[in-house]
DNA sequence: TGAATATAGTTAGCCGGCTAATTAAAATTT
DNA sequence: AAATTTTAATTAGCCGGCTAACTATATTCA
């Protein structure tokens, strides 16, 4: 069960090489990047094994906690925008897991064009089910890493997205 | 242009007041898996969307770098290996890429069932007009980082992953 | 040699992402 | 009130990932 698929992918020798034909090319720049989607791609793997082993997926089990805490089941749409995903995406995931009886679709009363979506029993219960080994998994993720390790891996990961110091004009 | 479509992804807040209801919910760990979720898909996003403005993906720019450094083609199954994805999915990247004249198949006069992928003038033009903006682009992404950072980041990253401290054992 | 097995590649069908186009209903505007 | 515009959801079709099943050809073994 090899744990991850890359054999030669984007291959810091090769492009190491390229780096006298092109000026910009930094090496610690690209590795770090690298380093991004290797790691983000191993532990996303992992994470996805764990999820088919209960037939859940990222957004199916996101999808499952957002109905979790809402009582009077939710619209597509606004599963749709809480998901961060396309209308169409959030219809198919639905209709997956319409078919694996986890949520249901009633017909909104109030409007007729829209439709609500609620847990089922056997929903709720994989949900009951799946959130302790999550939690569990979310530790064996990081346990390479002390207390120390990750705030520091977290504040770096934040530090590169942050907007403050901006893409173009650094305006700290 | 919205960076990133999170609205209410994970949900810090949501699954922090779990951790009453389950005891192996830790903050940090949590806080940790979802700032490399968080930033990877950032990166990622705007990777994208760089590939998109040149009728690239990542997988077609990396699928181009593999052919312009083999003098006589590839087989589809050299690049699956390569690319570390199953072979349906390098056939229909290949045939993408074919209707998008980057490359050609050309029958493999040794072996009859098989296929023998070259560049086309098209694709090794593109992909020489990419690789100045694809170094710049990995700058672009790491330059809310010192140097000193970026290393801090890449062994924290690297280390979350290495199998040396083993997911069962930790036989360091 | 002939049978069995392995390999190359494609197709079909699923997951999950997207945009564009469509239908029906609601909400606005005139 | 009628016409217009917006909104809700779906379908179709693409990208890119997968597995299973299939065809055709090579290879190996008996």
């Amino acid at each position: 069960m090899p744990d991850f698929n890359f054999r030669d992918r984007p291959d810091i020798a090769r492009l190491q090489k390229m780096q006298e034909l092109y000026p910009d090319a930094n090496v610690t720049s690209i590795q770090t990047i690298l380093s991004l989607q290797y790691t983000y791609r191993v532990i996303q793997s992992r994470y996805d094994q764990v999820f088919n082993q209960y037939g859940l997926s990222e957004s199916r089990f996101i999808l499952l906690i957002f109905l979790y805490h809402a009582d009077n089941g939710l619209s597509l749409s606004d599963l749709a925008f809480k998901l961060g995903v396309a209308k169409p995406t959030t219809s198919k995931l639905i209709r997956g897991m319409t078919t694996a009886k986890l949520v249901e679709k009633v017909a909104d009363a109030q409007d007729k064009r829209g439709v609500k979506i609620h847990l089922t029993a056997v929903g709720q219960k994989l949900l009951e089910d799946f959130l302790p080994v999550n939690f569990q998994t979310m530790n064996r993720f990081v346990s390479n890493l002390s207390a120390t390790e990750q705030q520091q891996l977290k504040q770096l990961l934040n530090k590169m997205v942050s907007p403050e110091q901006g893409q173009k004009d650094g305006g700290n």
